[in-house]
RNA sequence: UCUAUCAGCCGGCUAUCGCUUCAUUCAAUUGAAGAGGAAAGUCCGGACAGCAAAGAGCAACACACCGGUUAACGACCGGCUUCUUUGAGCAGUCAGAGAAAGAGAAAGUGCCACAGAAAAUAACUGCCUCAAUUUAUUGGGGUGAGGGUGAAAAUGUGAGGUAAGAGCUCACGGUAGUGGUUAGUAAUAAUCAUUAUGGGUAAACCUUGUGUGCUGUAAUGUCACGUAAAUCAAUGUUUGAGGGCGGCUCGUCCGAAUCAGAUUUAUCUGAUGCAUUGAAGGGUAGGCAGCAAGAUUGUGCCAGUAAUGGUACAGCCAGAUAAAUGAUGGCCGCUGUUAUGGCAACAUAAUGGUUACAGAAUCCGGCUUAUGGCUGAUAGUUUUU
RNA sequence: GGCCUUGUAGUACAAUGGAUAGUACUGGAGUUUCCGAAGCUCUCAAUUCAGGUUCGAUUCCUGACAAGGCCA
């Protein structure tokens, strides 16, 4: 169990009711990795742990471009985001976030990749520092 | 060699970690399928759904040579006419290529800057004539030939005619209408007779003909939640109150049902009802269907000039909803550049790329726009023989 | 996904199909002042793009591009 650890990223993992994100973006706490910005709530009714993605249509026109962004930082998030849920799990809380894009130029997964990392730590601390 | 047009294709296998749907399994798992020619713009046309039912006129909108294709269209195919351009020819004309929102300006209204006498009635100048007198001017009449400006100037040339002139008359033409004949399904063409001589603009208003109801899958149905039109109170009213005919008008239509009582047994009365005010209370946006077998895809044959249609066989081929088809590698294939060898085809090595435009959202038929590389066909061009 | 609206100087607006596209603010130069501000004078700067109709398009028509709005 230990030795393959898995990476899913299924449907019950994205943040998808219309209520909960109009709630997370009218009460959530925000902060900012450049080129990412993180709008977070330490609320959930149904998961520990969801999220959601977004590309501005203002910065990137064609839909081509927001969908392969949006892969990318799935991707990153997939491959980073065990120990955020293992803490959650391990501390009983729940949480629901949405990663916004925010620069006006595609990006390379390393970076994105980078950024990511960054993101989990410090919701990680964020979640835990608050009790 | 280059350019243009048309048609076709855009990699294959595999490893690791994943995504969506379906099937399977108690479950873990396992298996199958998974984006384009434009999926785009939303410019047209349909299918499908709702608006309970449902006239006439007007308005609004669209279209407009003829025939065909189609479920339908403003799309497509074929033809006609006109125009542009190239070539040939002395010329009439012929041939090739391309374009056309191509009904009506001879129903009416408007507009035509600047320039010009004048932009369509006419006037000015001029020409001719008569009268007067200051004998080179004025006044009356006739005329629409001359005025060289403009994008456009009153049908062109020649002759006759007249005081001067004028389609005023004649001949040959041009243009338009009407009526015949011939060819053609028709537009139209050729020809004959006759009438007229009226500039442009309808992508100005408009007229004629034809057609169109509106809204759109966030339609709509249904399940859950539960409220609205439900509850409570007060007041008023109780048969012609109100409502419909899709935007407007006309004319017209509906005007119900249930219960109780009374009787004239099809009427009356009352209530449910309707309107207004107040009180209390309340706020969802989730699931499923619509939604994936169809004007379907591929191949062959037949009909047709073609668009397209018919038929036989085979196939089932995305279905998400903050929205799946991805990330990192490897090999083969393809290909660019450089170096070496070779007359050349090519071979070897190094290095790079594997792409452009672009991501389904109810589904189809068109149009428009964005697009790199390769292959084939046709046309033109350059060089060599 | 669907339905609409609008494109004019740097900004906000105007224009009957007809001289060189106008007004205000802004920018630049000059004048005034000891120096500034205000004022005055002069000046730069635009019809989103491509076709078409017309003798002639900001205006009329068609297509593209861009910006903005609405849906229960």
């Amino acid at each position: 169990m230990k030795k393959t650890q898995r990476y899913f990223f299924g449907k019950e993992s994205k943040l998808k009711s219309r209520k909960l994100i109009q709630q997370v973006f009218t009460e959530g706490k925000a902060f900012s990795v450049f080129p990412l910005k993180v709008v977070w709530l330490p609320h959930n009714p149904s998961q520990h742990l969801q999220v959601g993605v977004s590309v501005s249509s203002r910065f990137f026109k064609k839909a081509v471009d927001r969908n392969s962004i949006k892969r990318l930082i799935r991707e990153a998030y997939r491959l980073n985001k065990n120990h955020l849920e293992a803490s959650l799990i391990q501390h009983d809380k729940h949480l629901s976030f949405f990663i916004i894009y925010n620069a006006k130029e595609a990006l390379d997964f390393a970076v994105i990749n980078e950024c990511c990392k960054k993101i989990i730590n410090r919701l990680i601390k964020e979640t835990n520092g608050a009790h």
